[in-house]
Formats: structure tokens, C-alpha cells, sequence
DNA sequence: TACAATGGTTGCGTTATACAACTATATCGC
DNA sequence: GCGATATAGTTGTATAACGCAACCATTGTA
């Protein structure tokens, strides 16, 4: 290849390191759920925890922070009420939308989650000094709030 | 929920910055790869990038370094090779196995590819001081390497 | 020489995803 | 007030990535 390229090292690309961190992560934390009987993705706790942070909400304003189009939201939430986790309440005032909210089952299961995610957290930082986490962090947002606009 | 949980904070988990920019970041190049008229994912590029460093190698070594099952990457490589940009050379000393290498049209999809993939990383870290640049990137392989010593 | 290990493929089922088209409801402009 | 438009959500459908189980061929080993 032409030396135009040949300084070209994947293993200093963030993208890759990126990518599979998030993987391993991924992967990880869904394995810490499974074994405590909760077959749930990190995607769905995420979508769990702000239920609980925020209230109920719609599911385009989840389609909306999970970056996800309205129709697999559809069906992620779907498979939470199935699950028991999560439930569809109508809305009096403007009957297109509902307000999913969670469940007592929703409630015990982010008990469960919140502490496992913060100890899988502090785990794979724990050698890591907290002004480098500060700043991986940062950097991190920073690149996707330029991804966003991007867009 | 309890006092004990009130104070994990979303913003500040890892976990959601990995995930999120590893998302946008997969997406954007994947379009821009696109626009130039080679529909190849971040992952492709990957496993083409790699045939070119080091030389021919057998699916196992790639399913290895991509962390996939090998009948993942059998049809990966299917694709690549449909595209023209692989080929499969078998290998004379062990009937078994396959060397896996880069066509002529493969290295060109190489000459397009890297400077995009270099353009795109360097426009998204541009606000991003080398320091913390490198500290991103050296937290980051420090939080998947322990996380591939606890598989 | 029988058996285990290795590289690769195929069959199959699962999951995540989005687009197009649709229903129902709400809102806006005239 | 009414017709056009926008919004929330669902369903049909297609695609892609993925991995497990089972398999074949080849090689290495006891």
C-alpha cells in the first residue's frame, strides 16, 4: 500500500478501541443480569433506569434518547410488559400516546441492576485514576455531541 | 428506590458514553464509506485493514482478533468475498484451512478507505487536546483488556 | 490404527433493526 | 367548523448479525 497509508495504525484509531470496549462492556454486564435471573441487555436497563429517574414517559421520547426508530421501541417495550417489568398507561389527555412506566416487578428489578451496574463500573475503573476517568468520559461525550450535530 | 441508588448517576456511567459513541461512530463511517460507493461496515474495514498489515490469515485467527464465532465469520468473509475485495487461497502444507487475502480490488477499497477512516477520527477528536486524546484511548484499552482476562 | 483436535461449512433459530403502510387522535389554517 | 397536516403507536415484512449444534475433511497423537 502506498506510504500515503502505511502510518496508519489501527491500534491508536479510538473508533477501534471504542468499539470493542463498548462490546466487551456490553457483553459483560448482560452476563451479571442473566446470573441474577434478569435476561436483560444493557440497553434495556437503560431504558428502565430513566423510567425510574424520569417518570413515565412516551415512547418516542424513549425512541428518541435510545436513538431508535419508533417501531423496534414498539417491540423492546413490548417484550418488557411481557416481562412484567414495564406497563402502557393510557394517557386521558391526549389519547394517541401512552405512558410507559414501571412496574413493582420494574422497581425490584432495577434494585437488583443499579447495584450491579455500579459495581461493573467502579470493576473495570478501579485502576484507573479518577481525573483520567473525568477526562475519558468528556472526551467520549464530547465525540458523540459532534456525531449528533453531524447528523 | 432506595438511598442506596439514588446516587448512580446514567450521565456519568461509562457504560452509556462507550455504547453511544461507539453507535454514532459506527454509523457515520458506515455512511461515509457508503457515499463512496463501498457499502462496508466498520467491522469489514477492520478485518480488510488487518489482511493488509498482516498478510494473508487463516478465519480462525479472524474470528479471534474480531471476538466472533467462526461460523460468523465464514459468512463475513462470504460477503467479502462476493464483494471481490477477498479471497480464499487454500493452503498446500494443511489441506484444512484457507488463507484468507486481500484482492487487487480489495486494496483499492483500502486506498479509499484509510484516509477516510483517518479524516473521520481526526475530525472527531479536532477539539480534543493529544493528552487527553491518549488518555481516552489508553483507559479505554485498559477497561477491555480486563474485561477479556475476566472471560 | 483408532481417537482427539482443528479449520471450516451448513442448518437453524434468535434478536435487533428499520422502512412502508396503516389506524387513531390531535392540531392548525382558513 | 372543516379539511389538511402532524403525531403516537402498531403491524407486516425484510434484512442483517449472530451463535449453537452438527457435520465434513484433515491432521496430529496415543
Amino acid at each position: 500500500m502506498s506510504e500515503l497509508n502505511s502510518d496508519f495504525q489501527l491500534e491508536e484509531a479510538i473508533g477501534m478501541h471504542v468499539n470493542r470496549t463498548a462490546f466487551l462492556m456490553t457483553e459483560e454486564i448482560a452476563k451479571r443480569f442473566a446470573s441474577h435471573d434478569l435476561p436483560l441487555s444493557a440497553q434495556d436497563f437503560g431504558i428502565l433506569f430513566r423510567l425510574q429517574k424520569q417518570g413515565p414517559v412516551t415512547q418516542v421520547e424513549i425512541a428518541s434518547m435510545m436513538m431508535r426508530d419508533k417501531t423496534t421501541i414498539t417491540r423492546r417495550i413490548d417484550g418488557l410488559v411481557k416481562k412484567g417489568l414495564v406497563e402502557r398507561k393510557p394517557c386521558p389527555d391526549d389519547r394517541r400516546y401512552f405512558r410507559v412506566g414501571l412496574t413493582k416487578a420494574g422497581q425490584q428489578a432495577l434494585v437488583v441492576m443499579i447495584p450491579l451496574v455500579r459495581a461493573f463500573q467502579q470493576e473495570v475503573l478501579s485502576d484507573i485514576p479518577d481525573e483520567e476517568k473525568a477526562i475519558t468520559i468528556r472526551t467520549l461525550k464530547q465525540i458523540s455531541d459532534k456525531l449528533i450535530k453531524l447528523k
